[in-house]
DNA sequence: CGACTGCTTGAGTCTGCTCAATAAAGGTGG
DNA sequence: CCACCTTTATTGAGCAGACTCAAGCAGTCG
């Protein structure tokens, strides 16, 4: 798991960070690079595989009739989308920009997880972080503010793709539009531009331009910044 | 899973529904019975053991420094608090009225589950099912209007503590506060109560004085409330 | 080098918030 | 059993955060 984000990826590309059991499932997938904006998979289609990502970032989402968009997960490379023991996926998913992918069946998955148990055990622990990611993302939607969001997601961004630099400053690359930020958070794009703006005026990070991600400045004020008070909708105080 | 809520039950209990391997861990668990609002567990707490709700319900919930809270489940009897393969829990627990509860450690688990190998499987089920359960509910609190969470709600409560009645009516029995609601759905006490009466003034559902849950009067006019369109926070159109 | 797409910024507005006061239940103890 | 206190639900008034709409500005790509 982790790795610089989108690097240039050879067909059998390896992903780097902590060995787990996974790296096995390359043996077994078929490669599958992604054109921008291409789909990956539908909510509801029938589930008979997951992917893991190899290289640039997947979005997961879902959408309601009318056109609102809500995502539920950015994958990485190391990151599996579509991982799910029922029988139709739960959300959809589409590539940011260009990506690869290995898709793994769940018969050839069923079939090497006999050989090799510590798979199982590797499943439950994926999926145990899917749902801690989900909900720690519950409180962010429910009961942050704009601003508190942003801190939140820049930090997670930079604590899983971010590139040190010098005295703490970490440059975060977000290869996703601000539109998909705000679809990710909640939020209206302009609302992310106009955050995103505030922050930079407040020290805390400073914007690529153009923009392709944030370096983060001051990372005590980000932190506090992920939890101000104030309140997520309406009233004054 | 799935039962009539708040029965008289015995130390012994057994949890009505589909037959599943969880049944068996009954045998090796603790009875615990829980006072209203006695915590069952704390976030961030040192996960050695998780717990089969037997009656009652219990809230999942995240909070910050400042108060504010985020309720991310509700468990009714049959549910399994506190699942987690990680090393601390991700949320706190505490009963919303009187409840109890069997209490199943890490390592009597462990035991079993050689013993009883479909365990795992279920053990994968049920945390799948808590991903789709938490991303379902990202869109709601990301995306929807108070009205369509509150209709989101109430069909999901329909759905799996519902008693039915006459023409497809259904009683609704909600044991939490409306406070509660409000902390499961983003949306402060006041905001519920008010979507609660503007449904049933439309004639969707009927409010069970003194509250204590809805009867579904029209179901396909809640249906369409879910996702009705407007726009979650803020402005005009 | 146009046409697009994505980001920024401004103006105005609505949803859901806070604060506040009242009413209705529930629990407790005399 | 009733008075009292606490907790929860209701309703009103007012405010503000985040929205929509709209215009303007880069960059990017064919």
């Amino acid at each position: 798991m982790r790795v610089a984000a989108t690097l240039p990826v050879t067909d059998r590309a390896r992903i780097e960070g902590p060995d787990d059991a996974f790296d096995r499932l390359d043996a077994i997938g078929v490669i599958r690079h992604l054109a921008p904006h291409e789909s990956l998979l539908l909510e509801g289609d029938c589930a008979d595989r997951f992917h893991r990502v190899l290289s640039g970032t997947i979005a997961g989402y879902k959408a309601t009739a009318d056109g609102r968009r809500q995502i539920v997960a950015f994958f990485f490379p190391g990151d599996l989308v579509g991982l799910t023991v029922g029988d139709h996926y739960g959300y959809g998913a589409e590539a940011i920009g260009r990506a690869s992918v290995c898709s793994i069946l769940h018969t050839s998955m069923r079939e090497l997880s006999r050989q090799t148990p510590a798979l199982r055990e590797d499943l439950l622990v994926a999926l145990d972080r899917e749902v801690a990611a989900a909900q720690e993302r519950l409180m962010w939607l429910g009961r942050k503010t704009a601003r508190e969001r942003l801190a939140c997601f820049l930090l997670e961004c930079a604590d899983r793709n971010g590139l040190p630099g010098k005295d703490g400053r970490k440059t975060v690359p977000l290869p996703m539009s601000q539109l998909d930020i705000g679809d990710y958070l909640g939020l209206a794009s302009e609302t992310v531009s106009r955050a995103l703006a505030q922050l930079a005026r407040d020290g805390a990070i400073e914007i690529l331009r153009p923009f392709a991600g944030v370096v983060i400045r001051d990372r005590r004020r980000l932190e506090t910044t992920m939890d101000e008070g104030a309140h997520p909708n309406g009233a004054g105080m």
